[in-house]
DNA sequence: ATCATTTTGTACTCATTCGCATAAAAATAA
DNA sequence: TTATTTTTATGCGAATGAGTACAAAATGAT
């Protein structure tokens, strides 16, 4: 790799993602100002316009960012585990840890932060689509491996079940957010999987 | 009842609260404008304040009476109709009814846009989670009226039950402000409610 | 050493924000 | 009619917002 001619960046663009998903996370997308965004990144805003476009494609990038990492890592624990309770119940709590992870919880950046502004903002509805889309298929792919493994009471409708354990999860997120305990959390999720699955 | 003194209020304070909501609703509490408002509720910023104080007040008093609205509706028709599946099922066709009343589909005032909020403001962060708990303990009462009828699977948790029931309440709203056709919606609350009561 | 290139950083514009101060308007009471 | 009360309506002020223009800085190429 040739190195570039100019003035060097001062700034990394994964790291300053980072920091702009976690003012957008406690934020949310309208409350967050530029200036923000600046602060947090280390960046001056005309490095951001030039790095990530306006503050609405900062914002979904960082979206798909926080998408992309909790889902990658919860897809692959979601199939390392074979026994169907089990792995369940490792992605639940793998969700809530990053749920709790700040000293506050946040909850899920996805769930808490998008829906607002998916009435008003067209793309960001669609992103928030597709990816309550895609956590359906990746579950439903879970339940259906376990089906095939008979590891599945087969009486039991799977769409139906996959859809169960997406509102779960969305219900754990919105919950902690609203200051519910992590105990409390764990407690549902327990529950729901021990029926379930 | 004595008239006033004055000049007459041109606003009529529930009308007003009542044009607030659907303000808020779409563009959520950060989104909005005093001017915003001020169109919507025909009223002039002072008038605003005067009525119902600053903006923070203004969204937690459209914010319960939203609440207060959908949730007693809701209520009723829940403890109306003796036959548990069909009470479920009523319930949600009900709120989705609301959630889908505009022109464009909104979703659930409460948990789509007091959700984002919840992490920077205390007081809607507690009236989030009031609100939470208290659709817990009304789903919680009409399982437990079901069981004493004998119309309830003897076999199933109660309380996970319930959870999973509001989860799917909190999922539909989701999932209708993200674009999801309200057929789907009917759908996945038919399915659950066949499976799980 | 000078030029070309790229990014940084300051400063600017224009619009919008919230909250309030103050005057005008509309009613009742005397 | 005049005074009192209550609300409306206009407009101010200080702050903050997004986005951009332009100069300074820092590098590689020549």
């Amino acid at each position: 790799m040739i190195k570039k001619r100019g003035r060097p960046q001062k700034y990394n663009s994964d790291e300053a993602l980072d920091k702009a998903i976690l003012v957008f996370w406690s934020k949310g997308f309208t409350a967050t100002s530029l200036d923000d965004l600046a602060n947090a990144m280390n960046m001056n805003r005309p490095s951001i316009y030039n790095a990530f476009g306006d503050k609405e494609s900062v914002y979904r990038q960082a979206f798909s960012r926080f998408f992309t990492q909790l889902g990658s890592q919860s897809t692959l624990i979601l199939f390392d585990e074979p026994d169907i309770k089990r792995a369940m119940k490792l992605f639940y709590n793998t969700a809530l840890d990053t749920y709790f992870s700040g000293d506050q919880a946040l909850g899920c950046f996805v769930t808490c932060t998008a829906t607002v502004e998916a009435a008003t903002h067209s793309e960001i509805r669609k992103d928030l689509n597709v990816a309550i889309n895609s956590i359906d298929v990746v579950i439903e792919k879970r339940l259906l491996r376990a089906q095939q493994e008979g590891n599945w009471p087969r009486d039991r409708d799977l769409k139906t079940v996959a859809k169960l354990l997406h509102a779960t999860l969305q219900s754990l997120a919105v919950r902690a957010r609203s200051g519910e305990a992590r105990g409390s959390l764990d407690a549902m999720y327990t529950g729901v999987v021990d029926m379930l699955c």
